[in-house]
DNA sequence: TGTAATATGTCTTATATAAGACTGTCAACT
DNA sequence: AGTTGACAGTCTTATATAAGACATATTACA
């Protein structure tokens, strides 16, 4: 690959892994399979194996692939590590980190309301698919959770039976649909159960809960699951590491 | 450097950067100051200069040093930048990041209790130094927070008139103690407003606040400050990306 | 007081060697 | 005959080194 010379100059493995993230997005590797070696693409792109590797480095970092010694370099998939590593931060008292059970309550396709359409960002008038939940932690329940994602992307959602919708939902929007969750950003805030949160997780009206907002993207930066959670932090906590 | 062939093998560029984080703990380069060019530090060390870069590299990723491009390699210094983007994550409805101004409303020594013990790693009986404050964005009260510290790193701080402490705490221990934080883990739960945090921060008794338990570290991973916030989050919200 | 040359940094790219993982072969054993 | 284990060959990524490009600050000079 020859250099440009252009005003706007990136250096030559940004560039790469440009290339190789548009071919990631547009599922040319799905989740799990081995991308070519680093010496194919290196040839293919008429760069040194280095170049690749700078690029390939700074997608690992990203989890957007993995990398294994003698084996090769693989698209990145939705494991129940990652749920709990990268998206799961309730942990119990004793540091355990745990994933939650759930239990659906709620599943229908309705017409999105101006939060949703600013949240997921949709044209006014399109349909989302909204699922009710409670998560329980060592037998008790501890979050009351209300998510929303497109319709279009999750076509027939609704229409499974709610006990066939599973505990860890990115593997599923992985394996069922194709949509791969690889980053989301998170709002925290402090609230009063209401009646619903109340019954649902055996609180009084009015106990404080950790009210969690998030907004998941894909690999496209497209915002792709809308989710609320109240948390009840009685005996689990938020945790956050900064750094 | 001749590699060894011990059992417990680790890459060279790692013991290069054992060797630098332990030269950077015993303050031989000060916050702010040069290190030597990568060019000193391989002839140093022995080895070239791309494994010096890589240990520099992997340090940087860590907020332990600051590099620039025809400049040289800077140990860390604690900047409003830093306290603003890696130590606080309560942001406005506006989604801008501001620093809170903080009024301080007490600062003794006294005997540590077992808590304090605890979360600081300190001998029992030893003296913390406590902080009481409130911390405004935009002009308006919205963290109540109560920190300690122990005395022993910081002599002399509980004597200073209370509007000598300044705002952003962690610049503050680094210019006059010489006490860098360099990490930090964080606990989120969600409370009911105390009779003092209502006083504070003007709010109804019972008012559910996001508390914020933090245990901050120095570059050896020995705590050196532990605080609890009680965040009033009507208009501010904890933000976190998860990724 | 500007301005160009120069010195000294880090950044980018390229190349060589090491280490890990799988596959097939072949001999030894059951 | 069938199974097991050692081992070499070959593919992969990981690590180490080196050289040229780029960025910045200083110095020399008009």
């Amino acid at each position: 690959m020859t250099k440009t010379a252009s005003p706007s100059y990136q250096p030559l493995y940004t560039q790469i892994k440009t290339l190789l993230v548009n071919r990631l997005a547009s599922n040319e590797w799905p989740p799990g399979s081995a991308l070519p070696s680093e010496m194919a693409l290196a040839a293919a792109y008429d760069v040194s194996q280095g170049t690749v590797r700078k690029a390939l480095t700074a997608m690992e970092k990203e989890h957007l692939v993995e990398r294994r010694q003698g084996r090769g370099t693989f698209a990145a998939r939705h494991s129940q590590q990652r749920s709990l590593f990268q998206f799961f931060h309730l942990i119990g008292q004793n540091d355990e980190r745990q994933l939650p059970d759930s239990r659906v309550i709620s599943c229908a396709s309705v017409k999105a309301t101006a939060t949703e359409c600013v949240a997921l960002d949709l044209e006014q008038g399109a349909a989302v698919t909204r699922i009710k939940r409670v998560r329980e932690l060592d037998g008790r329940p501890v979050i009351s959770e209300l998510l929303s994602v497109p319709t279009a992307l999750f076509p027939g959602l609704e229409r499974r039976p709610i006990e066939q919708v599973p505990n860890t939902l990115y593997e599923f929007f992985q394996a069922e649909y194709g949509v791969m969750v690889v980053h989301a950003s998170e709002r925290l805030r402090a609230v009063s159960a209401s009646a619903i949160d109340a019954e649902l997780l055996h609180v009084d009206i009015g106990t404080p809960l950790l009210a969690i907002d998030r907004r998941a993207l894909n690999i496209e930066n497209r915002p792709v699951e809308w989710r609320m959670s109240h948390c009840h932090t009685a005996d689990h906590y938020y945790f956050n590491e900064l750094d």
